[in-house]
DNA sequence: CTTGAACCTCCAGCCGCTAGAGGTTGCATA
DNA sequence: TATGCAACCTCTAGCGGCTGGAGGTTCAAG
């Protein structure tokens, strides 16, 4: 009922490391909050709520301007949420796109894993389609990033 | 026929950058060349066919780390292959817990985007779900890395 | 001989944190 | 009240896997 919490707390609560709540509030995501006599940070309860939004947003996948928009957005509830839209929206599309390459690069070692069954290096399949230079450009050159 | 190549050929012929492929030097994926009189980089087969093998093995979204064991086991053709097996079996582990918590988040999102047809953010789900501190902790914590 | 594209080195930055060093504060217990 | 120790503070550097730029040099074609 103190309406306080130290760092520790919002990070038992959320779930959000107290070093990356400290980040946040670096990078500007998180407002400073006030500070005990002795230089602690004393959070109130829109802090806890602000990070649990964050956390959300990042358990979604969204990157960290987007969550910026989306913060701004939830601070102003008369505006029309079609940028909200917008951003799931995106958010899907660009889950997709990862979600289909990573498809294909299954598949491509399951192929491979299956084909090679043990035995010597010389006659292994995955050394040998890895080593082969005439094998295509056909992957995504867009993963992992 | 002159069996020689400069950096740039390096690059069209496999698609990798000029600047990554002397950064994959600077880390001891490629060996160091030997040089022009005017000190340029000039490469030869062999390093055609090593950076080619390492490009099939990023494309495949192995690390770092295990290219470099595999690249170590190609050059041993005498070995037993079990390594590389189980790197490839690795791989696709991991690749498949990265696809279930993209598709986690996909149907997530598409939920949100679905209940959100527009009109103000008062009203948005999208919204609303991010805000809300009751929305559990459902999803995976180690996605995005 | 003159262009200008390709090359060189070195350094900084991307994202989203994470960890560690080295020091200070706050709270519970004796 | 003293003490101990957990939690806090700031600052800095590092992760992976590159990428881009500044500022200068070399090479090959015309």
């Amino acid at each position: 009922m103190k309406g306080s919490y130290s760092i520790g707390d919002l990070a038992r609560e959320t779930g959000v490391k107290a070093t990356t709540i400290r980040w946040y509030e670096s990078e500007g995501l998180m407002p400073a909050p006030s500070r005990t006599p002795g230089g602690q940070r004393a959070y109130g309860r829109a802090h806890l709520e602000r990070l649990g939004f964050i956390r959300h947003a990042r358990e979604l996948g969204f990157a960290m301007p987007t969550i910026r928009s989306l913060l701004d957005l939830a601070a102003e509830p008369e505006r029309d949420c079609a940028a909200a839209h917008a951003a799931a929206t995106e958010q899907m599309a660009a889950i997709d796109a990862k979600l289909r390459q990573l498809k294909a690069l299954r598949a491509e070692l399951a192929r491979l894993a299956k084909a090679c069954a043990g035995g010597r290096v010389s006659d292994c399949l995955i050394i040998e389609t890895l080593a082969d230079h005439r094998h295509g450009h056909c992957a995504d050159k867009n993963h992992g990033r």
